[in-house]
DNA sequence: TATTGTTATACTCTATAACTATA
DNA sequence: TATAGTTATAGAGTATAACAATA
């Protein structure tokens, strides 16, 4: 395959996920987690408690915008802010037992509306879009 | 590989894909095109001029959305609107000179982000995403 | 009655700036 | 001086609602 067109073929592929985050976000309802916010809750059910500043290096994001996620959350009552035992300045957000309970019942309606669609895959596609994700995570590190 | 495992990496990949957004948008600059407005100007380049209502469908997006993409884009002299022939209601999008020139100079700082980004993958690489490009467009198209 | 498009308004997400507290 | 966090404000992007014009 010809190099200029696998360099469109990628961009194409970044406006196909456009199109697919939208869709993702319409089919979540007001009361349902953004995406960054089902990410931090699956990275503290996943790694335990984490601080803001190291949630928001993980999702490339502010510290202050990921405070700002962090507090959506605990008014949710999903996560909850602990002192760190010896440094002043660092707070632990933990799950609390309600987010736990919700991150396991897989109520995400986002993740539903992507569960759906990607059970209707071959089992070679999802294969296909776990490499893909491992690449794009090296490059969204760089 | 396990189905579970498969699951739980399109996750990992929407929130790679999340990043990876975060920083292309980050590395455009403010007079810089956005992720969307790159991709209606890439449409028109290669399928011509388009009505409003038919770029909103193309993209997920509401009628209205996109009207305000294509006002900032025709701001920027990038877009100009003409009149259908025979239907009075429908507005031809077009690209202008400059607009096309733009596009072809690729000097929209998004793509060329990604492009460098591109361009240190392997051949092999390109091609997974390649692929994962279609099976994604086909999910966000149901 | 349905479709195309516009305008006005509001919401979500993230950024920048300025500040406090602790190391 | 550097790091962690908070609060206030602003901007981009998209949605909803209400409307006018045309089919």
């Amino acid at each position: 395959m010809p190099r200029k067109t696998l360099d469109t073929a990628v961009i194409d592929l970044m406006q196909s996920i456009g199109v697919l985050l939208r869709r993702a976000r319409a089919a979540s309802g007001s009361h349902e987690l953004s995406l960054t916010e089902a990410f931090v809750m699956g990275r503290l059910a996943k790694d335990g408690p984490a601080t803001t500043a190291d949630l928001a290096r993980a999702e490339g994001m502010k510290p202050q915008s990921m405070g700002t996620t962090i507090a959506a959350l605990e008014e949710m009552g999903m996560v909850e802010r602990k002192p760190h035992p010896t440094d002043g300045r660092q707070v632990n957000i933990g799950l609390t037992a309600k987010g736990a309970a919700v991150r396991k019942s897989a109520k995400d309606a986002k993740q539903t509306w992507l569960m759906r669609a990607i059970s209707q895959l071959e089992e070679s596609e999802r294969e296909t879009l776990f490499k893909a994700g491992e690449i794009i995570k090296r490059l969204a590190e760089k």
